[in-house]
DNA sequence: TGTACATCAGTGAACGCGCGTTCACTGATGTAC
DNA sequence: TGTACATCAGTGAACGCGCGTTCACTGATGTAC
């Protein structure tokens, strides 16, 4: 029933209200989800709502920004560059189990098209997150912070989009699985070339040598 | 007012509502567009869509289906293989005038997130259609039909659709045409390649022979 | 520390609205003779 | 070829339903004294 409830307690049910809301716009999209059932699913009546937030565009803002902070956070999380971070992460965020579960996967695959027509406030929050990931995956890729492992990490993260986003649409579940596994093998061997233009001067040199 | 059309005239009105409901979708969103909105867009009343349609969800399949052949249609138009016909399709589909018009644009990329939550007709004629963009992109890449092409068509449409979905998403406009930028240079690349690994012999003996 | 009161998180009914869909009706088309 | 009639594309009002949002109410919390 109806009460006061202690500000911790209050911080807490927003929180779950956010993390609730996130999984349902993953699952069933930002559009296809209700107020009353985001609510419902954190065990909550549909009125307190506004309790929390002035819209459904506010909740759609914060829960985009609370997941896209997830999502760098986790990548923040091995922060060593180099080839085995990098294709672990890759092998990862590729995998069938995040083509599967929208709830663990990324919200810009879940949500894309909805997010390219969403309210300022949630575009800019996905674009400050996406950009971060850039700078990430550009550290990965590369000690020195030269424009081609940016450029690098930029197409990178566009292939991991586009080849999960095509995974989920496809009905022919081969080729969901397959290309999969064609970018993570072609993500792997743009990485192989990078190393070799990044330690350049001893290798290449050495080469050179050779051939001459 | 009511009246019975000739067959023609009923056809025609057929096309017209698919081709309206194609474009609003592709606009606005499947479940941000009305049955409604649509007839008067295509300057009929709503009351009379279900003599051609028995749900939206038929329509969505056919405006999806219609759109995804027009697409087929634009690739095989160039039939002729090799770089320029290749690196032009990249660059016209990666300009800023395909991510800012969203009526001319991709199905796949303005619809995504909804195609993947979409009933079976509608995933399947998407599927399909994506299907034959590989084929048409991997013949352009390679005369002889190797699998190695076929990964590169695979991975050169994932990489379309993810650069355009984050370069629609993010309110960063420098940014948004850098994505662009970055995907057609890397994806050009990526066709040099193939054309140093399919007409190899000659070139890479000749290295060999240099080194040894 | 104890008492009195304002605050406000949460409830559940209610609001107007637009959705997908149905239906009785209209009247030119296409067909049967 | 001409006449009579069934067909059915299109109209516009109406349907139930779920949406986002509002509101009067409840009662424990947090504050003022």
């Amino acid at each position: 029933m109806g009460m006061k409830r202690s500000k911790a307690d209050t911080a807490e049910t927003r929180k779950r209200i956010i993390k609730t809301a996130a999984q349902a716009f993953k699952t069933n999209g930002i559009e296809g989800t209700g107020v009353a059932e985001i609510m419902a699913a954190a065990g909550l009546s549909h009125g307190g709502f506004y309790r929390h937030f002035s819209s459904k565009e506010q909740l759609i803002a914060e829960a985009c920004a609370s997941e896209m902070d997830h999502f760098v956070c986790m990548a923040n999380e091995s922060v060593e560059p180099g080839a085995e971070a990098f294709i672990a992460h890759i092998e990862k965020f590729l995998s069938a189990e995040y083509r599967d579960d929208k709830v663990i996967g990324c919200p810009i695959v879940a949500m894309g098209s909805e997010l390219a027509r969403a309210d300022a406030d949630t575009r800019h929050a996905v674009s400050r997150g996406y950009e971060e990931l850039i700078e990430i995956v550009t550290k990965w890729l590369s000690t020195a912070d030269d424009a081609a492992a940016r450029d690098d990490a930029m197409f990178t993260l566009s292939s991991m989009v586009g080849a999960m986003t095509m995974s989920r649409i496809t009905d022919n579940p081969a080729l969901s699985d397959y290309m999969l596994v064609v970018a993570k093998k072609r993500l792997a061997q743009l990485l192989v070339q990078r190393q070799n233009a990044a330690k350049p001067a001893v290798d290449r040199s050495a080469k050179v040598r050779l051939a001459s």
